[in-house]
DNA sequence: ATAAACTCTATAACAACTATAGAGTCAATC
DNA sequence: GATTGACTCTATAGTTGTTATAGAGTTTAT
């Protein structure tokens, strides 16, 4: 299988690919002849792997440390579950800040009702005066 | 007042407010005769509302625009409230795709109760399976 | 005169891709 | 056998908003 197909079969861009080689996420592949990297099964796999980590917007370091507990099956996974704590602490931090900023942007669009020149415009306003200290 | 004291005024990096320059956020700055940037109030106002633009995670191209409006002060400021939409639009989407991420993390979370090998891990393993469709 | 603290420009790094350019490979057609 | 088209190769630059350097120049104080 050449890296078109795999490109197909995994839904990763053919970019992607080479770029994860490059990284060294996924072992780099056989050569064709002419110099075309050549994959099996094997290389599906890894790679929807890596894509159903990457959709949990886990980090290609991340990632590639769970590759490598994957390859040494008799360690305990408490390192897998510390990584996974912090990268679900993270994630809450980050809505939890894209909400408070919601709601500012909330309150910053009601002060506004259209067709008011921009001289007017609380908006504008809002933004030029001193910000709500955010921590 | 050079670039350092208006770093510490605003609160922003030299380093931020060179790059703000570069990407005309802020006015060339008059220099000195030894060539140092110069500053007075009005660009400190200026910092001031571009960093609270930030802080609400408004890009800098937008800033740009917005800053653009607050010049022209004779303008309908629909553009103005058409921006701020689709910005909450955005940061509401972003919310909702974290708050279902965090949901599938923390289901895979509970399926490892540490202290096993890696083998057995239910992380690993779930991470292996095909992903949920994700739309 | 010299040192410390500041500033200048230009450049690279970060993350995780995406998009080129320019060259080479392969299969099929004429 | 030459040409076309689809594919692949490497290397490089761009994306976003900073941050961090290097190496040089300026200002202020001693
Ligand atoms: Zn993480
Ligand atoms: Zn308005
Ligand atoms: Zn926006
Ligand atoms: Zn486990």
């Amino acid at each position: 299988m050449k890296i078109g197909e795999l490109s197909k079969v995994t839904g990763c861009s053919v970019q992607t690919i080479r770029h994860y080689e490059k990284e060294h996420l996924i072992a780099s592949a056989e050569r064709s002849e002419g110099n075309f990297r050549l994959y099996d099964e094997a290389a599906v796999e890894q790679l929807l792997f890596i894509k159903h980590c990457r959709s949990l917007d886990l980090s290609l370091p991340e990632i590639r440390q769970l590759l490598a507990l994957n390859r040494s099956p008799g360690a305990q996974c408490d390192d897998v579950n510390r990584m996974m704590d912090r990268h679900i602490e993270q994630v809450e931090a980050r809505i939890q800040e894209l909400t408070r900023l919601n709601e500012q942007l909330r309150m910053l669009r009601r002060s506004c009702s259209n067709r008011r020149t921009v001289e007017q415009c609380g908006i504008l306003r809002n933004l030029s005066a001193t910000p709500v200290s955010s921590g």
